[in-house]
DNA sequence: TTCTTTGATGTAATCCTTTTCATAAATCAT
DNA sequence: ATGATTTATGAAAAGGATTACATCAAAGAA
């Protein structure tokens, strides 16, 4: 409507008889302000009801007090359960969360990269895929960009501070699982083929593979992109194999969601006749029926961790990335053969 | 890190040998500039790398581009979808995303609402419970405060402008499915207690209890909070009923997936011992097992819907409220008697 | 008493754009 | 060729805060 013009400090100063840079004081470094003065200007503010002007504030003081958050989906759980925690950690430090939902989209991912050049955002955490040409880390931070961490999906080119966990350590603990309840035979149902978990889980399926003196076989290794559908596919071509797996590690939760539905509906029962095991602990996996095995990642602490990276970073510190701690969480899709 | 200063305005325009009026033209009026200037500015930029300032536009403009989502639980997939639609309106619109996760936390609410106080956004959308205290949005209208648009819980103190669907009618046509299918003796498990959407819902509810004639019953109506846990109290209650219900209407679907998979390690087969129905169609209704019988809100339409009223709102137009359609989504967990 | 220090406040520069108004140059009509 | 338009650019005034520096009064030291 009609912005109808908001006071500003230059009638806060005048109702109380003072100068501006007496009422900015009284409202950053109240202490520094006789209690008479103080009382008499926060008198006044309520009285006009000022409120700052934010993009004054940010202009004079070169930050904006606010952080960008680039996430590839927003509908999608596992990355909301992030944001969850980096809501709380920004907020605590007064911040502002801005979301950039890219969709996994070339020219919405490079508005993004705008905004942080705009000085809209003081840092960015990145859930994005690097892969996906995003952009050079390493080459913005020459170029003084404001800092950035990346989570979750960390590659060689992820920049200088990360927060992750160990993705190829947590399938080989995934599968070993599996193995040692006596499954010899195991398929995985991989990730996007673009994106860096996908390398590194796939890695872990191998090496556990390998390990257990299992003979790999690259028809056992089934393509996704962690959605429903591609569980559903993953089924399709699971019941079409000659010779069936009797287990299957899904990259994600959600996948194998996907195949543990089908499989019902065709009458296949798990764990019965195949078990399962996904990725990420998201939170329906514990309603499935039955519940889902995985492995489970702290996606708040995540979320969390990095912003207090990031906050270190701009204030000037250097910290290290960090890798944090994922568990097996053992339900009932996954039993001996 | 050291905020190396970005190039400003002037020197592009130093560097072009223009003012700095000409390259302001440049970047917002190309036309009114002539071809061989433009060129030449245009060339600088380039050169200097130069983005221009969020703040100091936003300041100079006295508007900040950006759009306020106040949400009460990010990590909600209802919410988080319709985010999607919010955000796909908005870059569209050329309008940052600013999200708020309140948690539901009074303390929190009121932050927000001095973002909007403070310019940060030019207007706001809502998904936040009203009923939570949030603040009053007629008299914040009189404040001369950026315009709101209130989505999905909408109740009398939403403001003028609204978007939602006929909760109480989508909860009539629920329970009338159940009937049609012969149930006689039908629960409803109810949303949170200070939600509107609970009353709405109940009152859908009753009415269709009442229109075909069976007895309404206190103890049929079963408390709830729109989480998985409440879903899992439902069964208990359920089972320890003397007289068991043939079918059960959930608040939403994260309530009614509760309670499928408790039944489902209980013993009991939905839907051939009981038949249950949903609300909301979430993404993962369609992967349960037996997949859930729902009603489906039009999430993304929502969000992209509320967005586009705000932005008439911003353009000095007085959209009025919007209902929309919602579907009776038929699939496994609901069975005649 | 006089000089120093401390404490409280005010002055004014600064942050970087956008935009109104004025000016100068170029085009057109007559 | 002269005056009337039109077009392209520049100068300068906002826009609303923060903050270095200056000032002034009061308090303390000698």
């Amino acid at each position: 409507m009609t912005p109808m013009t908001r006071p500003t400090i230059d009638e806060v100063a005048r109702l109380a008889g003072v100068s501006i840079a007496t009422v900015s004081r009284c409202l950053h470094t109240p202490d520094i302000v006789a209690a008479k003065t103080r009382d008499r200007v926060l008198g006044a503010v309520r009285q006009t009801g000022y409120t700052l002007n934010a993009a004054a504030q940010s202009l004079r003081q070169r930050r904006s007090n606010a952080v960008l958050v680039v996430v590839p989906d927003i509908g999608n759980t596992f990355f909301s359960e992030i944001l969850g925690g980096i809501e709380a950690e920004a907020s605590a430090a007064g911040l502002t969360m801005l979301i950039g939902d890219t969709g996994r989209m070339k020219p919405r991912e490079d508005a993004y990269v705008r905004y942080l050049l705009n000085g809209r955002a003081d840092g960015a955490l990145l859930l994005a895929d690097p892969q996906a040409a995003w952009f050079d880390i390493p080459t913005l931070n020459a170029l003084g960009i404001p800092p950035i961490v990346t989570i979750s999906e960390v590659g060689p080119d992820s920049g200088p501070v990360t927060v992750s966990i160990d993705n190829e350590g947590a399938a080989h603990v995934a599968v070993s699982h599996l193995i040692a309840q006596g499954h010899r035979r195991i398929a995985h149902v991989a990730g996007p083929e673009s994106n860096i978990l996908t390398a590194q889980r796939v890695a872990g399926y191998r090496r556990a593979v390998a390990e257990a003196g299992l003979t790999p076989e690259r028809e056992l290794e089934f393509p996704g992109d962690f959605g429903l559908a591609a569980g559903r596919a993953a089924f399709d071509r699971f019941r079409a194999l000659s010779d069936r797996p009797s287990a299957l590690f899904f990259a994600n939760d959600e996948m194998a969601m996907g195949f543990l539905s089908t499989a019902y509906a065709a009458g296949v029962r798990v764990p019965r006749d195949v078990s399962i095991i996904g990725f990420d602990d998201i939170h329906f996996a514990q309603s499935c029926i039955p519940a889902l095995t995985t492995i489970r990642q702290p996606r708040a602490e995540m979320g969390a961790t990095a912003m207090r990276l990031l906050l270190q970073i701009i204030a000037g510190e250097a910290p290290a990335s960090v890798r944090l701690p994922y568990d097996l969480v053992i339900r009932g899709s996954t039993a001996p053969v």
